[in-house]
DNA sequence: TGTATTGACAAGTGACAGGTTACGGGTTAT
DNA sequence: ATAACCCGTAACCTGTCACTTGTCAATACA
């Protein structure tokens, strides 16, 4: 697990390939066949990538799906570990 | 991505974890701090595994949350590539 | 001045994790 | 045998979240 705060999914898809490929969200949207809203709310962080998603990226951008996933894995693990309450789990394990 | 159908999280679970343990459901349940519910659910393959189940996991058998986020990202990618329907995304990167 | 693009919001849908409750199948003890 | 348990799980409900369509206001650009 990393030390900080990874970035979110979207901040990568915006940052890195959106900008690359000189993409409006907007078109964005269009060519990875779903809504405007959807691509809006993924590439500014209030939304994840789903298992779907990650298929779609991986075909638009010749991206494995795995890449994305790990990013979400990362990113939510992070932000679990910050928030979950584990005093209730027992040590079964030596 | 794998070639085969990969198991489900819960099969790995159930066969390698739970039974190295000799653990009834209804104990494992109590030790990770879940109902009985949950914890047949996931070992039966009904459910997958939360980013707060792997971290109860990780800390119970001290197994990196990690692995099982894997498990359940391969699983539910294979799974995914055998419905989704990505004729609409069009191919962005040459 | 339009026209395009954007972020944001609302309401509804579908999927899914997980909790509560309750039921039927086994054990064990009396 | 039967009463008292424990166990796995099916039914039901809730909450969360990705995604849709529709709408609106702000921004940038022709």
């Amino acid at each position: 697990m990393e030390m900080f705060n990874p970035p979110h999914p979207g901040t990568v898809l915006k940052e890195v390939y959106i900008q690359d490929y000189n993409l409006t969200v907007t078109a964005f949207a269009l060519k990875i066949g779903v809504s405007r809203n959807a691509a809006s709310e993924l590439v500014n962080g209030r939304t994840g990538i789903s298992t779907e998603m990650a298929l779609r990226l991986e075909k638009a951008f010749k991206v494995p799906a795995k890449f994305w996933l790990d990013l979400q894995q990362q990113y939510d693990l992070w932000h679990a570990k910050q928030t979950v309450n584990l005093d209730n789990v027992e040590v079964i394990a030596l």
